[in-house]
DNA sequence: TGTACATCAGTGAACGCGCGTTCACTGATGTAC
DNA sequence: TGTACATCAGTGAACGCGCGTTCACTGATGTAC
C-alpha cells in the first residue's frame, strides 16, 4: 500500500479514480459532458477505456460523482457563510469573495458547476442546494430590513447573476485580472441591487 | 405558387424551411443542439430526414441559421435603444423590458441565444453582438459620468447577469409571474448596481 | 392550350463512424494458513 | 517464509446503436415554345 508498483502499469485503484475525476472535471468543464466521450477521458487518464468501468458504473456516474462532490462542497460553504452573525453586507462580501476564489482557484469546478446549469440541475437533490441556501439567506435579509427587495426568489437571482455573468465574461476573455481582484466591486453591485446599506470597508 | 397542395404532400419549400426553423429551434432550446438529432427535428416537421438536406447543408447549418436570425435581431434591438437620446436610466428600462418581453413571447428564443452561450458564441463574427453593444452603451454612460462603474465590461456583465439570471430562475420555476412583471424591479437593480439616479416613473 | 423538359421537394434505404458499454482474459497485489 | 487462492485493476477486441449524411429515385410544379 505504501509503494506505488514502479515497472509496468501503476495498479493504485484510489490514484487512478482521482485522476479520472481530475481528467473529466477538466474535460466536462471545457467540452460538456455530451461533448466529453469516454475514450477523451480514458486518453487523458492514460489507461484504456474500459478500465473507467472499474471505478464508475457509467459515463453519467463519473458526471453525477464530480458534480455531488463539488456542488454539496460549495452549498455546504454557502450555508456557513449565511449561518454567520454579521451584518447582511458582510455576508454578500464573503460569498462573492468565496464564489471569485472558487472561480480563480478552480475554474474547471467554477465552470462545470455553475454555468452548466441545464445540464443537471434537476438532477440534484434537494438537501444541498445552493440557490435554495441563497434564497433563505435572502428571505432572512428580507425579514430583518437588510434589503428592499421583497421577493426572496428575485433578490437570489440578481445576487448569483451579478456573480456568475462576469465569470462567464473573462472565460471569454472579456474581462482581465483575476476574479478576486473584481470581488469587492461586485459586491458592492450586488449590496447596492438589494438595497443594503454599505459597511466601512 | 397561390395554391398549396391539398391532396398528397405540401410541397412548398418556403413553408416546410420555416417549420425547420420554428421546430428545430424549439428542440435546441429544450435539449440543446448537441441533444438534439436531425431525426428528431424531422420527426417534429413531420418530413423524412432526408428532406432536411433540402434545405440545409447540415445540422451545424441549421443551428447556425437559426442563432444569426434570432441574434441578429437582438443586437439591431439593443443597438437602437442604446442610441436613443435619452437618460442612462431609461435606456436600462427599455433594455430590460425588451429582454423581458423577448424571454415572454418567444422563450426558446431566449433560451438559445442567451442561455446557451457556450456552444456559439465564438461562432458569432463581431460585426453584430448584442455583448459588444452592451459594452459600447455602458462605456459611453461611464463618459458621461451616468454611472460609477468604471469597467464598462463589468458594469456590462453586471447588467446581463441581473436580467438573465432571473428568467433561468423563471425556467426551472423558480420564479412565477412573467419577466415582464418583474421587469421594472429588475431595472431598478441594475440602475443601483450601477450607480445611477433613478428617474421617476 | 398542349407538350417537353428542368427543377424542386420529397422518399426509403444505406453508408461509415464514434459512441457507451461488455466481454474474456491477465497479471499484480493482498490474505490465510 | 512459502504456498494457494481471492480480489483488484488493468488490457484489447468486440457489441449494438444512434448519429449525420449521402444516394438513387419519384412525382409534382414551373417554364418555354
Amino acid at each position: 500500500m505504501v509503494e506505488v508498483a514502479v515497472r509496468g502499469r501503476a495498479r493504485n485503484g484510489a490514484v487512478t479514480k482521482e485522476r479520472i475525476f481530475s481528467e473529466a472535471l477538466q474535460l466536462f468543464a471545457r467540452k460538456g459532458v455530451e461533448g466529453t466521450s469516454i475514450r477523451d477521458i480514458s486518453l487523458a487518464v492514460g489507461v484504456a477505456d474500459a478500465a473507467l468501468y472499474r471505478h464508475f458504473r457509467s459515463k453519467d456516474d463519473i458526471a453525477g460523482e464530480i458534480f455531488s462532490r463539488h456542488y454539496g462542497a460549495l452549498a455546504r460553504s454557502v450555508e456557513e457563510i449565511g449561518a454567520r452573525a454579521q451584518p447582511f453586507a458582510e455576508t454578500v462580501k464573503q460569498l462573492v469573495a468565496h464564489f471569485c476564489t472558487l472561480f480563480d482557484e478552480q475554474p474547471s469546478v467554477f465552470a462545470f458547476i455553475l454555468l452548466n446549469q441545464h445540464d443537471h440541475l434537476r438532477l440534484i437533490g434537494d438537501q444541498e442546494n445552493v440557490v435554495q441556501t441563497l434564497r433563505e439567506i435572502m428571505a432572512r435579509a428580507s425579514e430583518r430590513g437588510e434589503i428592499t427587495i421583497r421577493d426572496a426568489d428575485l433578490a437570489a437571482a440578481l445576487a448569483l447573476g451579478a456573480t456568475i455573468q462576469p465569470a462567464v465574461f473573462k472565460l471569454y476573455s472579456r474581462l482581465g485580472g483575476s476574479m478576486s481582484t473584481l470581488a469587492p466591486q461586485i459586491a458592492q453591485a450586488v449590496c447596492r441591487a438589494l438595497g443594503t446599506p454599505e459597511i466601512a470597508p
